[in-house]
DNA sequence: ATTATCTATAGATCTATAGATAATGC
DNA sequence: ATTATCTATAGATCTATAGATAATGC
């Protein structure tokens, strides 16, 4: 945000104020909805300095991209994710918490960022789908992955819906019970 | 698709071409990467016309949107609503199925439909919800269709992925038992 | 005569760049 | 002297409209 007063000269404070910004409105509005110029205004800086420090737009949403995913699973390490994702979710504040999924969810097919979304939800399917016994375990990771990108996104386009406002204790127990039972039953 | 030869002037079919070339441009590359123009072309038929027909872009949306989920609904019948849902969502062509919940995918937060998409979704998570018995059975259905949104997502953004790669009868089953666990289980 | 279709373009964006300015470090 | 920041703008879109053209129905 603008912090008002004359900003000292520093390229990686700038950087980081760029990142932020663009982390918070693409998930707020979409990688398309978001121009540079709203980016640069957030960040309170020029906006062709988002230029100098990212090349373009896309790349800047590779860096947004690449950070949280990552810092999430060093954080929690994998054997307690699916409960912190779980956790996180249904939290009640967006700003904290899984905006590395919630622009999973908004980057759209044609972003050309396929690349990046693979590295970014391949961590999170290989520590799924490792709690799962069964041979077709990735496939179940997938599918839970795929239910949370769904809530996040169901959660962030009608922030007034049931899911939003559910008890987030209540709603987080109800899909844990169905997840133990994807990964755990064979058939 | 462009029919070659020399089109008959028909309204109606114009109005019907524009409609059907839009939605599978914005079930494939979403709203905002589709252009008024890749519409008409798609469709063999003047920009001009997309305007006349349905007044803006954002209009075409809302009638493409508002057509194919009440269509399935009154195909289907809610009893039977879920194992259809699934059997589409896995389906091999995507042509077909499940366009809807496609867009309802790729129609971000920003597009403004907010009402359209309540609309789409809601006679869903009734029939959804009219499968549980439990007092939270509404939040439950929408779980539910988060998860076949996000699935449908998934699927869209890496069409070589796990899920769009796995059988279909198998990953059905496997989704249909945990909905199971999820609608049915008091707690 | 009516109206479906097309031409041409206004007007508003939006990304990106070239080059000027000015604050810092040596 | 170096380099962070800003100004100004090119160039490419994209939605939408006004008005011309031409095919149909009476």
């Amino acid at each position: 945000m603008t912090d008002g007063g004359a900003r000292r000269r520093d390229s990686a404070a700038t950087r980081r104020a760029l990142l932020d910004a663009a982390r918070k409105l693409f998930a707020d509005k979409g990688f398309d909805r978001t121009t540079v110029r709203d980016i640069a205004a957030a960040a309170g800086v020029n906006q062709a300095l988002l230029f100098r420090y990212f090349g373009s737009k896309e790349e800047l949403l590779g860096a947004v991209l690449s950070a949280p995913g990552a810092a999430l699973l060093a954080d929690v390490g994998s054997e307690r994710l699916l409960g912190e994702l779980l956790t996180r979710l249904f939290a009640e504040d967006r700003e904290r918490g899984h905006e590395a999924l919630l622009m999973l969810a908004l980057t759209g097919p044609g972003v050309a960022a396929d690349t990046l979304r693979r590295e970014v939800s391949e961590p999170f399917v290989d520590a799924l789908s490792a709690m799962s016994g069964e041979p077709d375990a990735r496939l179940r990771g997938q599918l839970v992955l795929a239910w949370i990108l769904g809530v996040v996104l169901s959660r962030a386009t009608s922030p007034t819906g049931e899911i939003a406002a559910a008890d987030p204790e209540h709603a987080r127990e109800l899909m844990l019970t169905a997840i133990r039972a994807l990964l755990e039953r064979a058939d």
